[in-house]
DNA sequence: GTCTCCAATTGACGTTTATCAATCGATATT
DNA sequence: AATATCGATTGATAAACGTCAATTGGAGAC
C-alpha cells in the first residue's frame, strides 16, 4: 500500500484514535486489492470475512429482490461498507459492486473484533460510527417516504451542489441510471423530472447540471437539515 | 419501579452484561415516568437528553415532512429507543409519541455516556444494538424501495403471524391509520390492498385477520430473510 | 337500547411512477 | 468518415398511489 493511501486511511474517524500498534496489527492482517468497475465484491446474504475500507474508486450498494434491485447507497473514498455485518457476524443484508476501477482495503473480520476488544477509542469510533450509519439510513428511509421523485432529485442536487463547493454547477459523480437507483426511481422518471425542475432554473447537459436560480430551487424543494444532514 | 419491571429491563440485550454496580448506577440516575396515550415524548430537530426504555405500552416513532408525516418505526416493550442520537449528542431525526399509555424509563444521557466508558460489557452492547437497529433500517428502506403497497401489507402480515405464534390468525396492535402509515401508505390504500388480498385467502375484520391459505399468500407475496427478518 | 363519534371503507378522480417501445445522440471502433 | 453501441430521452400506456368526498359500521356514552 501507498503510503499516502495509509495515511488516508489512518485518517478516518474510525481509525484516528487508534493506539498505533493496534492499527499495525489490522493493517497487517488486512490485503490490499485492485478491481476493475463492475465487479461484484459481496453477494447479499452471505457471511462476512472482511471489513471493507474503499480507498479509490467508488462502489455501489444495492439489493435486490423479487425481479428489481435498488442502490441503497454510494461509497466513495474514504469510507468502510459492511461494519454492521461484520460487527454481528451476521449475514449481509445489501450486496456490493465496483463502480469504478476501485482499490479496496480488506480487513479480515476477526481483526476487527479483536481490535475492538483491545482498543477502547477503537470501540467508540465504532460506536460512533455504527451511530452515523444508522441515522444515514434514517434520512434515506425519510428521503424515500415523505418525498416524490421530482423532491428526492431536487434535493439531491441541492447537497450535491453544496458538497461540491456551492458554484451552482453540479457534475454527475456517476451514470443517470446509477443515480436513479439510488434515489428510487427509473432512468425514464429521472429524466421527466430532471426536464420538469427546469421550471425552477435547473438545466442538465450531459454529466452536469446547472442551478440558474437556486432560491426558486430551494422554495420548491424544501430542504430539510433531518433529511439531507 | 416495581421490581418485575426492573428485571425486564436488566434482561434487555442492552444492559444483560452489565457489571451490577454499573446498572444500578444507570438507574438510580433515571427516572420512571407514565405517560397517557398520544403524549409527544420527543421532538425531531431537539437534542438529546435521554435515553428512553419502553417499558410498558407501545410508542410510535415518526418523522414529519413539507405536510406529511410517516411512521419509521414502532417501539413496544422492552426496547430502547434514539439510542444513536444519545451516542452522537446530536439532534433527534425523529419524533416520539405513545400510542398507548406507557411507562418509560428514561436514562440521561451523561449516565449512558459515563457507563459506556466505564463498562466494556455495555460498550460491546451499545455496538450490538446500534448494528441491529442499522440493520433494521437498512430491511425498512428495501422493503420501501423494492416492494408495492400490497406486498409491504401482505409480508407484513405473514410475518407478524409468525411473531404472535403461526397460528393463523393475526390480532393487529394497533390502528389500521397507524400501520398504514407504518407501511407507508395511506389508511385508504391500506384497506384496498387488503381487500385485494382476497385472493390469496386473506380475510380481515375488525382487528383480526385470518390467513386460510398461507401457501398460496407466500407464493405471492415472496416474503425474504434479508428484508423480513 | 339509542345515539354519537370516529375509524374504516368505498367510490371517483387526479397524480405519480413504472413499463414498453422507439428514437436520439454522443462516444468509440473500424 | 461511416458505423456500431449504449446511455439518455421521449412518447404512449398502464399500474400504483394519493386525495377528496360520501358512507358504513362498530365501540363507547348516555
Amino acid at each position: 500500500m501507498r503510503l499516502s493511501d495509509l495515511d488516508l486511511v489512518r485518517e478516518l474517524p474510525l481509525f484516528r484514535d487508534m493506539t498505533p500498534g493496534h492499527f499495525d496489527a489490522l493493517v497487517d492482517a488486512a490485503l490490499l486489492q485492485k478491481f476493475p468497475p463492475h465487479v461484484t465484491l459481496i453477494r447479499e446474504g452471505e457471511l462476512p470475512d472482511f471489513l471493507h475500507v474503499t480507498v479509490d474508486g467508488s462502489v455501489e450498494l444495492f439489493a435486490e429482490a423479487n425481479g428489481r434491485e435498488t442502490i441503497i447507497e454510494i461509497i466513495r473514498p474514504v469510507a468502510t461498507f459492511i461494519l454492521a455485518a461484520v460487527i454481528r457476524d451476521e449475514v449481509y443484508l445489501k450486496s456490493a459492486r465496483t463502480l469504478t476501477p476501485a482499490q479496496i482495503l480488506m480487513i479480515p473480520a476477526a481483526a476487527v473484533r479483536d481490535a475492538f476488544g483491545r482498543d477502547a477509542a477503537f470501540a467508540r469510533a465504532i460506536v460512533g460510527e455504527l451511530a452515523l450509519r444508522y441515522r444515514d439510513m434514517v434520512r434515506a428511509l425519510k428521503d424515500q417516504k415523505l418525498r416524490t421523485g421530482a423532491e428526492r432529485l431536487a434535493n439531491w442536487i441541492l447537497e450535491t451542489d453544496r458538497a461540491q463547493g456551492g458554484s451552482g454547477r453540479v457534475v454527475l459523480p456517476h451514470d443517470k441510471r446509477t443515480l436513479a437507483s439510488r434515489l428510487g426511481m427509473t432512468p425514464e422518471n429521472l429524466s421527466r423530472s430532471l426536464a420538469s425542475l427546469a421550471t425552477y432554473g435547473v438545466a442538465g447537459s450531459g454529466r452536469e447540471i446547472v442551478i440558474s436560480d437556486r432560491d426558486a430551487l430551494q422554495r420548491w424543494a424544501k430542504p430539510n437539515p433531518l433529511i439531507d444532514g
